[in-house]
DNA sequence: GGCTGGCCCTGTACGC
DNA sequence: TGCGTACAGGGCCAGC
């Protein structure tokens, strides 16, 4: 599943492709969810950035039009690069650019969405109009996460997946933050020394799994088709069943929230 | 307004 | 071998 690493892994991939480049044709699967890709067709992409798991390409302004954001995401089994099948089962969207590259959006399960936004206007994804600070800026900070976990009453891996926290944790790097930081997944109150640590462990996973191109566990691949390294480095996610690293415990798979969790029930109080 | 749970969606694993 | 069922989970939304 597609979190921050395997995003701005995918970002930094397609942004030397993109940039500069004007989509001539496009084409999208009839569901909502993908429908709106053809209103890239004769927009000029500016930059293609991140926010979370989103990936905005900026639109330059058209025939009139002001400037506009194609907005994807990958949702659980998003695919997207230029040697995808346009025409394979699974393609929902393409778009043909002026330099016959054709950038191609591959998704199994139809968890993913494309949108094509007036600059700015998120209010149609209410959750990327939430969002809340990017884990690397400077406006996730220890005391800004702790004020912001003790504003609700939910658990604390609910809180982390929700993306108003902090942006971009999906669930793979909420069990792998939360097994570093040595807090239970359903736990749910957070003290100031443990939102500390769990700030520190939120960044720490996420850097490492950016560090190894990601996470490949079935889905997720590279702009170029390859695979993330990052799957081999998890201590927590995934290893239900098998001794915890750090205390040798044996790691127990749980559902917090309908999310499917892996946890030490011996050193995450 | 916040929280909870159901739904979408399809490939894979597993039991019978 | 073939069929049925459970499961995976990010984001949205209805209901409380």
């Amino acid at each position: 599943m597609p979190e921050l690493p395997e995003v701005e892994t995918i970002r930094g991939a397609l942004a030397p492709l993109l940039a500069g480049r004007t989509v001539l044709a496009a084409g999208a699967h009839p569901s909502a969810k993908f429908s709106s890709a053809p209103r890239a067709v004769g927009r000029t992409v500016v930059d293609v950035r991140r926010r979370g798991k989103y990936l905005l390409a900026d639109l330059a302004p058209a025939a009139g039009a002001p400037r506009a954001e194609l907005v994807v995401h990958l949702g659980m089994t998003g695919q997207l690069g230029p040697d995808l099948d346009p025409d394979g089962p699974h393609a929902r969207a393409w778009w043909r650019l002026d330099d016959g590259t054709t950038l191609v959006f591959r998704d199994v399960r139809r968890f993913g969405r494309i949108a094509v936004l007036d600059d700015g206007d998120h209010s149609a994804l209410p959750t990327l109009a939430a969002l809340g600070p990017e884990p690397f800026g400077d406006g996730f900070t220890p005391e800004g996460l702790w004020r912001a976990l003790g504003r609700s009453t939910s658990r604390v891996k609910t809180q982390l997946l929700a993306q108003r926290v902090v942006a971009g944790v999906g669930n793979i790097y909420a069990d792998e933050a939360l097994w570093r930081a040595g807090i239970h997944p359903a736990a749910r109150r957070v003290g100031r020394q443990r939102a500390a640590r769990l700030h520190a462990a939120v960044r720490g996973a996420l850097a490492d799994g950016l560090a190894d191109g990601g996470t490949t566990l079935r889905d997720y691949r590279t702009v170029d088709g390859g695979e993330g390294r990052h799957q081999a480095a998890l201590a927590c996610y995934g290893r239900a069943r098998q001794p915890c690293l750090r205390c040798g415990t044996t790691l127990r798979r749980s559902v917090v929230d309908g999310r499917g969790t892996t946890s030490c029930p011996a050193c995450q109080r």
